[in-house]
DNA sequence: TAGATTCTTCTACAGGTGTAGAGGAGGCGG
DNA sequence: CCGCCTCCTCTACACCTGTAGAAGAATCTA
């Protein structure tokens, strides 16, 4: 479908450009697609916006299949994932700062849902699901970050090795724990 | 100095518009000085983009200064003034995500520096300090983000109260303990 | 005070950008 | 086969953007 063509061909574009990067024109180009298809397909920047993030979305929605028996492994297998993920990732990041001033984008962009986490801290025997949920979520996110763009991106291990699922499991485990 | 009311307003439009929101035209409009003069002190849009990120870690100058009797508590308390203080915080997200392709932009955001964190994990009774170091950054990263544009920043308690502190305090003692 | 130097404002321009609409190509139902 | 409708391509245009240089204002030095 054209359409898909044309998003994945933004989420490339603001992953490499940022989002001053994400114009009509630019989108046409990476997808090779003759001038003007992405301005018909998506007459304003907002709606071309929203079509990357609905795309994001689709592409993610491979959840974070829990492991019984190795929580902690498996949400550092997905973390992992992401990293290698690399463009993906870094538009979610980039449509997250631009949600800060369009909240209808938020809904779509949050990884992790609370309930999952909360429910997460219950069965591991946190006293308070709620808060340590979000803590947990918190850390999550944070690890991503950081070897993403933070200070890890240039020091940690590559991803898509087993040494990075190791390191990010050995962080995920302390943060799991009660 | 002119420069820095130049940069002050770069800042300000990046955090509330983000980064496509930077021309040397917005910064003059919201500086309240005459067209041209963004123009005139940073000629290109780089060296716009460089005085913002050097006025950025400026006014970051303010180190975590580490109460040893309190090392949570403090951390805390620099995590809560950094989500009070919003639009410094989100201009650097935004400059940390345009530093993945302009890489000389790096070294000065990243926060917490390699050895101060390896140092603390060590004080702390790590085993393995070089990587607790790395994963306790990447925790206090991941509470800032959550709380700042993530999940939490609907949800959390509102910076800047006692409470705000309170939970984040929570939070850095579990990324802490050894 | 006079001249030199720096700071500030204005204007120009070539290109890029968002958005709209006109028209063509191709397939569909009848 | 014809008309119709959807999808696609092209072109237009007003406006914005980066960047440069000219000219004026202010400040400093002697």
């Amino acid at each position: 479908m054209r359409k898909d063509l044309i998003t994945d061909a933004a989420i490339a574009l603001v992953a490499e450009l940022g989002m001053r990067g994400l114009t009509h024109r630019a989108v046409d180009r990476k997808a090779g697609l003759p001038e003007g298809s992405t301005s018909a397909y998506f007459r304003t920047r907002k709606a071309l916006i929203e079509g990357l993030v609905e795309r994001l979305a689709v592409q993610e929605q491979q959840e974070i299949d829990l492991d019984t028996d190795d929580v902690a492994g498996s949400i550092a297998r997905t973390i992992d994932s992401w990293l290698v993920e690399r463009n993906r990732t870094l538009a979610r990041y980039a449509a997250m700062l631009e949600a800060t001033h369009h909240p209808e984008l938020r809904t779509i962009l949050v990884h992790s849902p609370r309930e999952q986490a909360t429910a997460l801290a219950q069965a591991l025997g946190h006293k308070n699901p709620e808060r340590a949920g979000a803590h947990i979520t918190a850390f999550i996110e944070g690890l991503l970050f950081y070897r993403l763009v933070g200070g890890g991106s240039t020091t940690g291990p590559t991803p898509g090795t087993e040494e990075s699922v190791q390191d990010l499991k050995k962080a995920v485990e302390k943060a799991l724990r009660p």
